[in-house]
DNA sequence: ATTACTACCTGACAGC
DNA sequence: TGCTGTCAGGTAGTAA
């Protein structure tokens, strides 16, 4: 999510106002309906880009390797290309899992977790008996969190991924609420987290990777307490903690 | 409601 | 060099 903020910001001054004179996609690249139609603002939706027109929204979905680019370089994975009345939008993917659709309403999707109050999250916990870490990654519960952002933030509240999401006291859900909102604003501020190849708008990498504490860092030293980082497996995604920090 | 698993794609990297 | 296996900012679909 802090990526996709990312790119929304480096964007929205550079695409706002612009009219799509010519696009074209591919299979799962909607991109028709919005061709000799302005731009009238970019949002973010969750982990979604939202592309404002008069008659509907385009969703973009960077999922793990797409990228948005202002005035970039093609490249053997350009997937869809918008050319504007001023400049050209590409859409790179290497993986192809990315996505644009064409809709009227933003998906059906939980609560932003910077805009959530801490009551209204802590209500989305009870009588939950999923993991914590799969439950904080369902973005039904919650929209934007992923799973860099998920590591760091159980790692900042001292909690243990496998714990049970609804069984947490009332303490450890505002531990998780602030280490959730702090982790959140702090790799905003950095420009997300570029582990491999996330780039913003304008080409840029994130700077937010040098402070993750956990995530990726599986053998090396707890900051906290010098113990190795631990990596396990949790609902099919790489899982790092302090196995003596994150307690069950 | 929840878990568990598969698919979708491509590339980087480690080990043999 | 080349092969094999593992890993990767995510989600959808299916079956149990």
């Amino acid at each position: 999510m802090p990526e996709v903020e990312t790119v929304v910001r480096t964007l929205r001054p550079r695409l706002a106002g612009r009219t799509i004179l010519a696009a074209t996609g591919g299979p799962k690249l909607t991109v028709e309906p919005a061709v000799g139609q302005t731009i009238r603002d970019v949002t973010r939706h969750g982990k979604y880009i939202a592309l404002h027109f008069d008659t509907g929204l385009l969703l973009v979905h960077l999922r793990m390797t797409g990228k948005l680019l202002y005035d970039g370089a093609r490249t053997p994975y350009t997937r869809a290309e918008f050319v504007l009345d001023q400049g050209t939008l590409l859409y790179d993917d290497i993986r192809r899992f990315g996505r644009i659709t064409w809709s009227t309403e933003y998906p059906a999707q939980g609560p932003d977790p910077l805009e959530v109050s801490f009551a209204g999250f802590a209500a989305l916990f009870q009588r939950r008996r999923v993991r914590l870490k799969t439950l904080l990654l369902d973005q039904r519960f919650l929209r934007g969190l992923g799973n860099i952002y998920v590591d760091e933030a159980l790692f900042r509240a001292r909690l243990h991924p496998l714990s049970v999401a609804g069984s947490l006291s009332r303490a450890k859900l505002e531990r998780l609420y602030t280490a959730m909102r702090e982790v959140l604003t702090e790799a905003i501020a950095q420009g997300g987290s570029s582990v491999s190849d996330y780039v913003d708008g304008n080409g840029e990498r994130g700077r937010f990777q040098r402070f993750h504490r956990v995530y990726r860092r599986t053998g090396e030293p707890c900051v906290s307490c010098g113990t190795p980082v631990e990596r396990i497996v949790v609902g099919q995604r790489g899982t790092h903690f302090c196995p003596r920090c994150q307690r069950a």
